[in-house]
RNA sequence: GGGCACGUAGAUCAGCGGAAGAUCGCUGCUUUCGCAAAGCAGAGGCCGGGGGUUCAAAUCCCCCCGUGUCCA
């Protein structure tokens, strides 16, 4: 990055000039006289019993200095998103505060929710999970303070300059810090194909914010200027409170009350984990992660089973559920709604306290029999079984370790073992999805508006053309619903042309037809949308909220919606819930959902500005993940159910009319899915149940009330049937080989072992059970042909270890050119259609006859 | 999303190319006033599903489904 990106007017004005870190090697700036930046670890933390700042700060008060600091500087103040970052793709969690805003405000796509704004974002990093604790100042939770400013090219809020000028103030003047003691050390910053320059602010040894400042676009070798520059910033609350307090660690300063009570029973080091791991619960389950083996969930589970395995060594100590509640109290001073979820969180974490139970009896159980077929067999434990436990039953080694006879030393690197194995699988992730081959649009064709929001019920209406390209027109105004939010796209007419398809683009909705496109510039057209399915859907969305709602209700608040699909024969809602739902459960979320339908409340959509909205419903608002954009879409149906959400509905529950739930299954571990139907479709279902039972009861010949009793009676007819029918086989078998035994033809005595020969219509498991029959007294050697899908089967079976079995089949083998083999009590051989099968029993007749003549000569 | 492990009797599991087993539970009988217990006898299996290899597959290979676990 160029050097000039970093002269920057501030940094003249106050005095600064440009060093290099002789430790680090980058560029800082600084007015002090500091050889090296001030970060670790090219300095040492100089805060450690003498604070950086004027007063010590708490966490909460710190937040109030940095939030209302920026307020008073002309930013507005955002309240926090969800730590799940549902709204992506790419990542699970809220890394960042500028994640908040990607990818469509800082693409430009849609405006921001303030311009500029602060913030205070608790992010998730799980990559320094084994250093919280250790390091005195990584935490899985921390909470990102940060101030952000979008600048399009005909408007500038602030940039570099302003930027560095507000962020030195708020250390000096706002907290005290000496202005001669920060440094601002050069680093480029890249990510997510933009990049630009970066100052890390460093203070008394410790890295306490980063300016980001997002600037170009890599074009392949060039840069491009990004159209949309963005003011990046982000502060470490619990770092700087640290520092205005001069702690041993930024545990203590972090969490103060809760510290001090935990030490009592725990080492510092487990303190801390346990600490930050309920914290970063707090927030996880608050937000709908529930414990899973998979995606978002399985770090919810890491971190209990972690604290698990902290808190077993201890019995005396305090619970889990214990812990998460009394770091909960001290994080909902600040976040109402975790204490909200209080209860049910607790709820959450005990069953999965349970699941942890099971799996681990599982694996003990698992090891033990290894360990006594491994005595048996004489085999050592080796590391690689320890990495095979670990990886597939979810045992650390020193729990495995426990359960073997003779320990085995577990390595120092195990974990770094793990991750070796992990190394070599398959990275196909791909994220990128199928480029759309859709037409440009120019810049200058003006945005669509849209009319659907707030009346969906004008299905008729006229507008003018203003793009028309093969098979796309976009209209100024349009009432059709583009595909988005889960719900499928209308359809219908322009003019007299098939509608087949609507889309959303930037800020136009595209209309495919299925022919190209008659329309010229500015010609009037008249829009019908396909009547009876737009209602179907509408009443597909709102049902979707009833039952979200319900969900909700009836299994507690960490329900989150975890996707939808709301089709025209039938919709799907997948929610975050720790096990499958009981019949009782489904039954009374129909019943509610219906209820509420009956009582005909009003469903009200309109455009509030996201601040408010936050302020008076809550996070649960953003049930189909984060919406951007500072005025939002709330649909909410009164007294019952509130979301952000930009779907066609009906303005009345009851004109949902009726709701069915079809199924719910367990898509995955900590994901329930409940497919459901509405209004007419839902009267479709349950008419086609009722003739499917009709049907059914008729085809049995008994009232549908009987159909039940019928069935039963016919599968205990059936069970009889087919017991009767082989206990006649078996009847049929045995006497077949009694009348074999005794007919002279058939049965030959040969010094002692008596041969039974027989050519039968039997297949091959019918000759093994022929043969198992002659065969039961010992001295006695079966020799069988039958049949099997036109193939010769020859089928030999011996009690005579004189005459084993497979050498006989061996011996007849060649002389029907079949193939063929076994044990010394069975064998089999088959030939080709038409094979000699008796000559082939003869060979193996006469054999026996030889061994038995040789074995008693 | 990927790696690994596991799906066999009602339950827990063994068997890992040659004629489906153990333990507990269940049923019946013996013993007992009755129960528990013991002994004896018995019932109970699409060996998760579908393809393939093989003379022969619960067993080997491939695909799918389910469960668990680890990693992102």
């Amino acid at each position: 990055m160029d050097e000039a990106e970093y002269r920057i007017d501030f940094f003249e004005k106050a005095g600064m000039h440009r060093r290099a870190c002789p430790s680090c090697g980058h560029a800082f700036w600084s007015s002090g006289r500091h050889e090296r930046c001030q970060e670790a670890p090219c300095t040492p933390y100089g805060f450690i019993g003498k604070p950086g700042f004027a007063s010590p700060l708490g966490l909460s008060a710190m937040r109030e200095r940095f939030l209302g600091f920026f307020e008073r500087r002309g930013h507005s103040r955002i309240r926090r998103y969800p730590v799940v970052a549902r709204w992506r793709n790419d990542v699970f969690f809220t890394q960042a505060s500028i994640y908040d805003f990607q990818p469509w405000v800082t693409s430009g796509e849609l405006p921001p929710p303030a311009n500029p704004l602060a913030i205070s974002q608790p992010c998730l990093r799980f990559l320094d999970l084994d250093e919280v604790g250790r390091s005195g100042r990584h935490f899985t939770l921390f909470e990102m303070m940060a101030h952000h400013a979008f600048n399009r090219p005909d408007h500038l809020v602030y940039f570099k300059d302003r930027c560095v000028e507000l962020c030195h103030e708020f250390l000096t003047s706002e907290l005290g810090a000496q202005s001669g003691a920060i440094t601002y050390k050069e680093e480029e910053w890249e990510g997510g194909g933009n990049l630009g320059p970066s100052l890390s602010v460093g203070l008394a040894g410790l890295e306490v914010a980063t300016l980001v400042f997002m600037e170009y676009v890599r074009d392949g070798s060039a840069l491009r200027p990004m159209p949309l520059t963005v003011v990046d910033t982000g502060y470490g609350l619990e770092r700087l409170t640290w520092l205005s307090q001069g702690t041993k660690n930024a545990y203590e300063a972090a969490f103060a009350g809760s510290y001090e009570e935990l030490r009592q029973s725990f080492p510092p080091r487990e303190t801390a984990i346990l600490i930050d791991h309920a914290r970063a619960l707090n927030f996880l389950l608050t937000d709908g992660v529930v414990p899973s083996n998979a995606k978002e969930g399985y770090f919810s589970r890491l971190l209990i089973r972690r604290m698990l395995r902290l808190l077993a060594g201890r019995a005396d100590g305090p619970e889990i559920g214990s812990i998460l509640e009394r770091v909960g109290r001290d994080v909902a001073r600040d976040f109402p709604e975790v204490g909200e979820h209080r209860d049910d969180l607790l709820t959450v974490v005990q069953a999965e306290v349970e699941r942890y139970g099971e799996a681990l009896d599982r694996a003990r159980d698992q090891i033990r029999r290894f360990e006594a077929r491994r005595i048996e067999e004489r085999r050592a434990v080796t590391v690689d079984d320890l990495l095979v436990w670990y990886d597939s039953l979810g045992v650390t080694p020193e729990v495995a370790v426990a359960e073997l006879a003779s320990p085995v030393p577990i390595p120092e690197d195990f974990y770094a073992q793990v991750a070796r194995r992990h190394e070599t699988e398959a990275r196909t992730t791909d994220y990128s999805e199928a480029p759309s081959r859709s037409i440009a649009i120019p810049a200058d064709v003006p945005a669509t508006e849209v009319r659907y929001y707030l009346d969906p019920y004008t299905l008729d209406f006229e507008a003018h053309v203003v793009f028309s390209q093969d098979a796309e027109v976009v209209l100024d105004r349009t009432y059709f619903y583009p595909t988005g939010g889960g719900q499928v796209t209308d359809t219908g007419h322009l003019g007299e042309i098939p509608v087949v398809e609507v889309v959303r683009r930037g800020p136009w909705v595209v209309h495919r037809l299925d022919r190209p496109s008659p329309f010229g510039p500015a010609e009037r057209v008249r829009g019908r949308i396909d009547a009876p399915r737009r209602t179907q859907l509408m009443q597909h969305h709102t049902a979707t909220h009833l039952l979200n709602g319900a969900l909700r209700t009836i299994l507690g608040p960490h329900v989150w919606q975890a996707g939808a699909h709301k089709a025209v024969d039938s919709a799907r809602i997948d929610i975050t819930h720790f096990r499958a739902l009981t019949r009782e459960e489904t039954r009374a979320v129909e019943r509610l959902v219906n209820r509420i339908v009956r009582e005909d409340r009003p469903v009200k959509s309109y455009f509030e500005s996201r601040n408010e909205a936050e302020r008076r419903f809550g996070f649960t608002l953003y049930q189909g993940g984060a919406v951007p954009g500072k005025e939002l879409r709330i649909v909410e149906v009164e007294g019952f159910d509130v979301e952000a959400c930009g779907g066609t509905h009906c303005t009345h529950t009851s004109e949902v009319g009726l709701v069915t739930l079809l199924g719910t299954e367990r898509i995955q571990d900590g994901v329930v899915r409940l497919t459901y139907a509405a209004g007419e479709r839902a009267l479709d279902l349950i008419e086609a149940r009722g003739e499917l039972l009709e049907k059914a009861s008729r085809s049995l010949s008994v009232p549908p009330e009987r159909l039940l009793e019928g069935i039963e009676r016919l599968q205990a007819e059936l069970e009889s049937g087919r017991r009767k029918d082989r206990s006649e086989v078996k009847r049929d078998l045995a006497a077949r080989a009694e009348s074999l035994l005794l007919d002279p033809a058939s049965t030959r005595e040969s010094n002692g072992i008596r041969i039974t020969r027989a050519r039968v219509d039997l297949d091959r498991a019918g000759l093994m059970e022929l043969s198992r029959k002659l065969t039961q007294e010992p001295g006695r050697v079966a020799i069988l042909a039958g049949e099997e899908q036109g193939r010769g089967i020859l089928f030999v079976g011996s009690s005579a270890p004189s005459a084993p079995a497979d050498s006989l089949v061996a011996a007849a083998r060649s002389a029907f050119g079949g193939r063929g083999g076994g044990n010394p009590s069975a064998a089999t051989a088959v030939g080709e259609p038409g094979a000699p099968l008796d000559q082939a029993m003869e060979a193996a007749h006469l054999l026996a006859m030889k061994t038995t003549d040789r074995s008693s000569s």
